[in-house]
DNA sequence: GTCCATCTAAAGCACTCGACTTAGTGAAGT
DNA sequence: ACTTCACTAAGTCGAGTGCTTTAGATGGAC
């Protein structure tokens, strides 16, 4: 446990900082919002007070993950501890979504982070702070390897691609929920419990899929076959 | 066919513009492009040429989904054309899967439509117009139509949770292949035919998992039962 | 109680932004 | 040949940006 030793001005307000561009960047995207907006959001008079407690607006934003993976590894690290050697794909395919779902639920409302990680996802750089910092983790190695401990037969690129998709499903569902929730539009779920249900059924359902059903026929043709064909759609004018 | 009546100075200048658009849109993201760019890049000393041949970002964007949606949507109805009575569940979901695919195997590469889809997907604003441009047509209706018949148990929460997932997929997916196919790294499948067979078998191992597996328990209980649990995790110094 | 590193406020700088104005170009229509 | 009008070039404007500097405030260590 990394206590708070003592929380200094500085910490409460890298904290307050981090709180306000977690909001932001979820709501307009990352790109979109200046640190200079963060500053004034989070009432620092101060122009650049955000290039002061974190440089780069990479590290701010791996410093807005941190804030949150620590308590989802603790209950991944949980989840995996539950399961006995009777555990099937739905238990290990839990252990990747429930930690997600159940730490949305516990933060106060509204939260943010989903969306926050969905515009992360967009910009290729920070999809790989993300990755690195959520996927990269000890208890999520040990998800991965049960998971290809369950399905051997698989090639490990159709591996490689169903652990993808589990991802892209967990990360945009959740953000489309919660910005739904936001804008008080109706969601396909009551509450996150029930969306963990769905996302787990859902991403076993794609691990149960045979093999050979899916299978490449391992080509070691290139792309793009008919590679010129013309932009056939005219481009109408738009405009006013 | 809507034939090009004549290529005035006028309608070559706004396809160059949604040309380069499209590309310094996928790789920067929507927001982080100002229309100044776009018209440099498009070789335009005027300063505002985006501006008057379009009217706002939304426009632009509308315009860059147009340029496509057509041959997506013929191909579409194509693939609709083929079924007949027998028509199982993989057909249908090839109809989702297969106009996008073959769209992009079609394009003279390399190919940004793909990660544009995934940007505009980002901004909840332009993610309704893509939805409505490319979700919204008729052949689309009727694929949604033919799935439902397919799953007549489902309840229509479950069958709206899955397209949508079916929608995130799609578009993940094929962006991130694309991306790697731009970085020349590694892919997971080696065509984008190959790419369209794992979507298409994922997708069906979505659909074909039976409704009380992913059941809802229907409560109207709301959201966050425990809404006021601490953020743990400290925020550590990360700048310099 | 004093000291001093840490943190915040405030202002300046060169730059880019969208929106707007004005002038100029060139091809189609007559 | 001339007019017309859709289009392009070029520049201006205030607002906003990141980055840097300087001065002042805060609060824990001693």
């Amino acid at each position: 446990m990394t206590s708070t030793p003592r929380p200094t001005r500085g910490s409460r307000t890298r904290a307050l900082i981090v709180d306000v561009a977690e909001r932001l960047f979820a709501e307009r995207g990352i790109a979109a919002v200046s640190n200079r907006q963060i500053g004034e959001a989070a009432g620092q008079g101060n122009n650049s007070a955000v290039g002061y407690h974190f440089g780069t607006k990479a590290d701010l934003v791996r410093a807005i993950v941190r804030r949150h993976t620590e308590a989802m590894e603790h209950r991944r690290a949980e989840l995996i501890a539950e399961l006995d050697d009777s555990a099937e794909l739905r238990d290990w395919v839990g252990c990747l979504v429930r930690p997600v779902t159940d730490h949305l639920a516990s933060l106060p409302a509204p939260t943010w982070f989903g969306r926050f990680l969905a515009q992360a996802d967009a910009e290729p750089t920070l999809r790989q702070v993300i990755i690195d910092e959520v996927a990269g983790t000890p208890a999520m190695r040990r998800v991965v390897e049960g998971l290809a401990r369950l399905r051997p037969h698989l090639p490990e690129q159709v591996r490689l691609e169903r652990g993808a998709m589990a991802r892209i499903l967990i990360v945009h569902v959740t953000a489309e929920r919660e910005s739904a929730l936001h804008d008080g539009a109706a969601t396909p779920r009551a509450t996150w419990d029930d969306t963990a249900r769905g996302l787990t059924a859902a991403i076993c359902g794609i691990w149960q899929v045979p093999a050979d059903a899916a299978d490449t026929t391992d080509a070691d043709a290139d792309d793009a076959p008919d590679a010129d064909a013309p932009r056939t759609a005219p481009t109408r004018r738009e405009g006013a």
